[in-house]
RNA sequence: GGGGGUGUAGCCGAAUGGUCUAGGCACGGGUCUUAAACACCCGGAGGCUGAUGCCUCGUGUGGGUUCGAGUCCCACCACCCCCACCA
């Protein structure tokens, strides 16, 4: 063998690579009949160049999409920039960055590292969030939504990262923190923009059923939706009569509610309490917490304050003490409860510091009973009603239903649904993003920019360097517009931009058609198209992106612009890539680099080490992989290959050249099943099983056709994982065309069965002995041969079998005693 | 506090209730080589045996169901993820 057929992929991969993108080899075809996919992987952000990460997601991705034609499909993959956001703002400010110039040069790098991994893209259709002729589009669905009622204007106190100085969404607040840069998230009165997603949160929990996407993510959406069944429950007053509602889950515990709390922002006690100075400075105080403090569970930090009224207990016209305390919210519920301190944990810790009364009134059955005055932590389980009046003795749930049932009979009550999910908050107060396509007017309120004055372009001469938000600070932008209903000189744009995540809830249907500037999609391509069969990415965006494209599809269906449902029939997340348990940074400095890897093994290996290393959904820690081990392999497939051009003559029957060829469909048949399950590891396997085959019988002097097969089909198998090797051998081996444009081979059923099987033969559920029968062999013929192995034998000389189970064609397992 | 998941060689990981550990990594021994690298071959807990072999233990721990359990059931332990003063 010469130098020249070494296996050397970095002279072998670039050439193909290019071709392929050059050529737009795997662009889609619109014309093309037969069965089509739509194969969608989440978009990058262009924060510099891919990273490990993307290397893994793309990998996995590419393999489905390959594999998918290679099963005459027609797949449309195509692939974009989610290019708008903070990084590229942040990049402007501190390094004087211009952010359009900095976010194209990303975008660039990227696309250079994709077209190099060989990923099969489709780059006829490529777009970016931050082009005007794709943002005007996400304001055009702004407006839409605005017309519908589904975005709309309010005060509230929403989630401000004082780092990032922006709103944030509740999906974009982790533990208290900022989701992008980790600072603590404080509140802060603002008026924003809201998409009412809650309007679809009962469809949002229902329409999981209609997809198939793991089930973690699955219930990550429905716990974060947070659908609860309760009762609202008036109450009076004391004095006055004024009426207050409460929510609850548990309206069979009313009887036990001995005191009344409000959020201290709560409307009605502001009224009450206005003249009070000590409440004034509860509330100064409460609100100085921030909310890492507020969300300690410690019993002790519960902080409240005795109101200057009581109030009245619908069920029993029981007058009970009111008071204000910050652990009762005001943007949950009705921001005030009934406290029952036996059966809610809180109410507890709070009667128990305030020394309030405690009443028991579910008491359970195969427990003690409880003692108000010795328990120490509420009962917050099932039981039976006690100290209840005319309930008591019911089972709970029975209770729950007839004290709902009597109050809604009085008006005093009735069922009631809460969820968690709060309104998706989607102004930002930062400039590198789509401008919220409003104007205000003095005279009219906001008004819609009018659709042909669309895209509102973001000015080219923002100032970064500016303390706050550039675009609200230019000079110009605001300022420079009349009123479209009054022509009112006095109006002002709306200087705010969209939360980046709107950018992303609809990109998948532009690509359908990036360039049309007359609509966003043809609405018979969206019909034909979404559901996208199958969509990759991280399991990191299971309550934020996942969730905002599916409000934001069904907002538009019902607005008649696509009729699907849900936008992502089919998902599958990969894991992370991590390196010594610890996720990789920059600011860890333990970073492993995509170039590193293919500019020493070639991309086929970088490709092929992702997905051996595990299943696609676990972590990947770098550390346990072996970019020299996959490069071993494929340097042997390439070997093995080459040897036989030189020298391809052998025997091409006889033991050797069968049991190859029954390799081969052994893989095949193996492979196929797991490349449909996703499971490119133990797929590898099998396909590395066939290579050390081949190895073998090429050493028993096999050749000639047989290992040509043996070669030829290793090598579609290979080709979704690593298409450059195979594209290369395929050639070397004198086949027409690319390897990647063949169809997947079949494995035959006749070659996966064997004439001889190996039995198991136990004794007591132990493994005695093996013994081999024809395949198919009855149980009376098992039991024969596998009494006649001698290490079995010897077990059954002086024993009496009681029972011989036999499973044909696996084991034969004696039952004896002594 | 509530919910979900996972525990298999030194490591990553396979395994329709049927020989536990496919494939790889790492490691050790060998062949080739002046030598190394590469490549190729062999190895895998413990005990007995000169060896072929045979036996015992063994899938986080302890029970159970079963002819037979990594797999099913119960309890416990450890780790991971999601939600969390959500009434």
């Amino acid at each position: 063998m010469t130098d020249a057929d070494r296996y050397d992929p970095l002279s072998i991969e670039p050439p193909i690579a290019e071709r392929w993108h050059d050529e737009r080899t795997y662009s889609f075809d619109p014309d093309a009949s037969g069965e089509r996919l739509y194969a969608l992987t989440m978009f990058p952000y262009p924060s510099g160049d891919l990273h490990m990460g993307h290397g893994e997601i793309f990998s996995i991705h590419d393999a489905f999409a390959r594999y998918q034609r290679m099963q005459g499909k027609h797949v449309l993959n195509p692939i974009g920039w989610d290019s708008f956001g903070l990084p590229a703002e942040n990049a402007a400010r501190n390094r004087g960055a211009d952010p359009r110039e900095w976010t194209y040069a990303n975008i660039d790098e990227q696309r250079r590292s994709m077209v190099r991994l060989g990923y099969s893209f489709d780059w006829d259709t490529v777009l970016h969030t931050s082009d005007p002729d794709y943002y005007r589009w996400t304001q055009w669905i702004f407006l839409e939504l605005f017309s519908a009622g589904l975005a709309y204007r309010k005060e509230a106190n929403v989630n401000w990262c004082p780092s990032c100085q922006t709103v944030l969404a509740n999906e974009q607040v982790i533990d208290g923190h900022c989701e992008r840069c980790d600072t603590e998230v404080v509140k802060k009165p603002l008026t924003q923009w809201f998409f009412k997603i809650t309007d679809y949160a009962d469809q949002l929990i229902e329409d999981l059923d209609k997809v198939e996407w793991p089930e973690r993510v699955k219930l990550m959406q429905r716990n974060w939706i947070g659908r609860s069944e309760g009762a609202n429950v008036t109450f009076e007053v004391a004095d006055t009569g004024e009426e207050v509602v409460v929510y609850t889950t548990r309206p069979d515990t009313l009887y036990g509610a001995t005191y009344f709390v409000f959020a201290p922002e709560h409307p009605l006690v502001q009224q009450k309490m206005a003249d009070d100075d000590d409440f004034e400075a509860f509330v100064e105080d409460v609100s100085k917490r921030s909310e890492i403090e507020r969300l300690s569970t410690d019993a002790s930090s519960k902080r409240g304050h005795r109101l200057s009224f009581d109030m009245v207990n619908p069920v029993n016209g029981e007058t009970i003490p009111a008071y204000a305390a910050d652990y009762v919210l005001m943007d949950y519920g009705t921001g005030a409860i009934m406290a029952v301190p036996a059966h809610d944990q809180r109410d507890f810790d709070f009667a128990r510091q305030q020394d309030l009364p405690i009443r028991v009134v579910v008491q359970p059955e195969d427990a003690d009973a409880l003692d108000a005055e010795t328990m120490d932590e509420a009962h917050a389980g099932e039981g039976r009603t006690v100290n209840s009046g005319p309930y008591d003795g019911l089972p709970w749930q029975e209770t729950k239903q007839r004290i709902t049932a009597d109050l809604a009979d009085k008006g005093l009550g009735e069922a009631a649904v809460n969820y968690r999910l709060r309104d998706w908050t989607v102004s930002r107060q930062r400039s590198w993003g789509p401008p919220v396509p409003m104007i205000h007017c003095p005279s009219c309120g906001p008004v819609a920019v009018p659709d042909d004055e669309l895209p509102v372009e973001l000015p080219e001469d923002l100032d970064f360097a500016v303390d706050g938000s550039p675009l609200a600070l230019h000079p110009t932008f605001s300022t420079d517009v009349v009123c479209p209903e009054c022509g009112n000189e006095d109006a002002t744009r709306d200087t705010d931009t969209l939360d980046t995540f709107v950018d992303s809830s609809w990109y998948f249907l532009r690509y359908l058609s990036p360039n049309d500037d007359e609509q966003p999609w043809p609405k018979q391509e969206a019909d034909r198209w979404i559901p996208v069969d199958l969509y990759s990415g991280g399991v990191e965006h299971a309550v934020l992106h996942l969730l905002y494209a599916r409000f934001v599809v069904k907002a538009l269906r019902d607005l008649g612009h696509l009729d699907a449902d849900e936008p992502f029939q089919r998902l599958i997340n990969q894991g992370q890539v991590i390196l010594d348990g610890a996720a990789m940074s920059k600011s860890k400095g333990n970073l492993v680099e995509p170039p590193e890897v293919y500019n020493e093994y070639g991309a086929d290996t970088l490709r092929g080490t992702m997905l051996f290393a595990s299943p696609p959904e676990d972590d990947i820690d770098w550390a346990d992989v072996s970019p020299s081990g996959m490069h071993r392999w494929l340097s042997r497939v390439w070997r093995l290959t080459i040897e036989f051009l030189d020298d391809p003559d052998g025997e091409t029957d006889g033991q050797a050249a069968e049991a190859l060829e029954k390799a081969i469909h052994v893989a095949v048949d193996g492979a196929t099943a797991d490349f449909d399950a996703f499971k490119y590891n133990t797929a590898i396997a099998k396909m590395m099983t066939l290579t050390n085959e081949l190895q073998e019988a090429r050493r028993s002097g096999v050749g000639g056709r047989v290992v040509e097969d043996a070669i030829a089909t290793l090598l579609q198998l290979l080709a979704p994982i690593c298409p450059f090797i195979t594209e290369e051998l395929w050639t070397r081996l004198g086949r027409d065309g690319s390897v990647h444009e063949t169809r997947w081979p079949q494995a035959d059923p006749e070659m996966l069965v064997e004439e001889n099987v190996e039995l198991v033969v136990q004794v007591n559920g132990k493994v005695r002995g093996t013994v081999t029968v024809a395949a198919g062999a009855d149980a009376a013929a098992m039991e024969a041969a596998a009494r006649s192995e001698d290490n079995v034998a010897r077990y059954l000389d002086d024993a009496e079998v009681a029972k011989v189970v036999t499973v044909p064609d696996r084991l034969v397992n004696f039952v004896v005693r002594d």
